[in-house]
DNA sequence: ATGAAAGCGCTAACAT
DNA sequence: ATGTTAGCGCTTTCAT
């Protein structure tokens, strides 16, 4: 049986009061001597405090609710990985929600954890409730519950509220950019689904860098893919028909499509052929011709997250909108685009 | 500002009583009328109660927390996922708990989820953690708490306790007897670390499938490695220089690495050497040459870890011990065995 | 320097 | 058929 402070107040022949002030470090007031007692006992016998019953009255349950599309997806893992281990830190427990992706588990989501009475919700939007209206359906909802809450990864078009982003527009430049440093002047583009704020921010970035470097833009050179190994695959057989010497492929998933269709048609990475990905999975760095990739800073992502949490609770002024910059990591599957002589 | 049963007795002039009797079902007693109007009132202000004062008479929290050693490995997130989907359709919430395969978070773990009170933890211990005299530890701690627990996946020796495993012998056996079965005589292994149980299951279920089809025991065809993609490149180059025709990689990182090495000795898979790993990740059906692996029954698992746990709340007699038997991912690694003529 | 008492929202034994 | 009341473990205001 756990022991209560009513335990210790008995124990130590004082109030529960005391022993409440004494253990929460308000004890200006208390003598040394009380104070001595009270934590010895109190140590002696592994006390803690009941979670529930202090929540009851201070309204605090010290609790993060976090909700994902999917854990499984590795990027998603890493996060709430990091997030766990901050907020422990902290002295808060993470409750975790999947949602596959689908609207109606976003939305009972925010419920469940509103009735749970969360002290604070973490959220990565499914694709679904990322179009048209629902956004509004998940920002409604948000408010309703009157729960601090800061939007993850994936945006909502509403600029008050926190939000910690990746910036994917960044990432593809960073990508596209670093094929034309190489010399690269014809560099074909497959996106991710169009709807997904990532693709069209990917996309736009890719763009940036054509036109920065004054390359003529070739709409020619950009298929829509869906962030599929198949759709890789199809595309980069079309793609690798044309006169282009590089692809950038707006994730890993679509770059290992490409590297299966170079290798059917006998194109070699990077010799005749330069590639590059965008998340970094794990599996880029163990291909036979290991794959450069734009790789999300989940690290620091984390920790803006948990900063930006951490801030709304105790009403600080925090930067509501943070962009965390994506980096390259630079492998074997980009080499120098071949003089035109 | 949230309802409260208090305001529902105010509201329809009965008390408080009434309205927690109407609202827990337990209404035999109570007029029609009555119930009617205190459950109108209730929907009509989406009535939720509030967890922790109910849990705080209840000695209930309706919460499971969930300790694996690293959730951006894929097992333990689709694990955690089908949990987290199990357990919500009964009403609870699930604690998320990383522990990184060190011991000592482990423990910490456990207390903290203890001092959550946590109706049940479910536990799957870090590699640290089941070595030695280290899983007294935690036994130890567990029983301490007097929560109801489930073992998953990593085993303690003790049967006194609950516990869903995989059924890791069963699973060598099955890859071994596939390559059996398709005419392989001389079949080498390469292991996980021996230190960790599934390691040295999945090696018995090699040798019995080996001693059952009356094939000499050959020592030196079995290799230990550590599960990374690493020491599979190894020791398929060690292997590769013997007389075998097929490989059981015990995980599918590690067959990648075999991948490699026969590519740079210009073997081909499955025409020069057959190949099974095991764990099945998404990313084996990609693979040039998609890979034949053993698959943990993962959905089958969580199942069986929920109606474990479910079965100790309602202390139902349960089987404290499951055995879960994968299954065979059968791709193209593997071919008939050439007749020797 | 310490304690009494009220109250957080709910359940349940015990009236009536 | 319904209400009164005593907690569950804790914080906090107001007395002393």
């Amino acid at each position: 049986m756990k022991m209560t402070i009513k335990d210790i107040a008995r124990e130590a022949n004082v109030s529960v009061t005391t022993v409440s002030f004494v253990l929460n470090g308000k004890a200006e007031k208390i003598s040394a001597e009380t104070i001595r007692k009270v934590k010895a006992i109190a140590d002696r016998n592994n006390y803690v405090p009941n979670v529930q019953a202090v929540g009851l009255v201070t309204r605090k349950t010290k609790t993060i609710g976090l909700i994902i599309p999917d854990i499984e997806n590795m990027f998603f893992s890493a996060l709430a990985k990091h997030i766990e281990t901050a907020f422990l830190s902290q002295g808060y427990n993470i409750f975790l929600m999947n949602t596959n992706d689908i609207l109606a588990r976003d939305l009972e989501s925010i419920e469940l954890l509103n009735n749970r009475n969360v002290d604070g919700i973490i959220i990565s939007l499914s694709k679904e409730a990322t179009q048209g209206k629902n956004m509004d359906k998940i920002y409604t909802a948000l408010k309703m519950t009157e729960t601090p809450f800061v939007i993850v990864d994936r945006d909502i078009p509403r600029d008050d509220c926190a939000k910690v982003l990746n910036d994917d527009v960044f990432g593809g430049y960073l990508a596209t950019k670093h094929l034309i440093d190489r010399g690269h002047m014809n560099i074909a583009c497959i996106t991710g689904p169009m709807t997904v704020s990532s693709a069209a921010q990917r996309l736009q970035g890719y763009r940036q860098a054509i036109e920065e470097a004054g390359i003529a833009w070739n709409e020619e050179l950009v298929l829509e893919g869906d962030y599929q190994f198949e759709s890789g695959y199809k595309h980069a057989s079309t793609l690798l028909k044309k006169d282009i010497t590089a692809i950038f492929a707006c994730n890993d998933l679509m770059a290992y499509g490409v590297y299966r269709a170079c290798l059917e048609i006998d194109y070699r990475v990077p010799q005749d052929i330069s590639l590059v990905g965008f998340d970094d999975l794990m599996f880029s760095s163990i291909l036979e011709v290991p794959l450069t990739s734009v790789k999300q800073n989940v690290v620091e992502l984390s920790e803006k997250i948990v900063a930006t949490m951490l801030g709304q609770f105790n009403g600080e002024p925090i930067d509501m909108h943070l962009m965390i910059k994506p980096s390259l990591t630079e492998r074997s599957s980009v080499a120098d685009a071949k003089r035109s002589v």
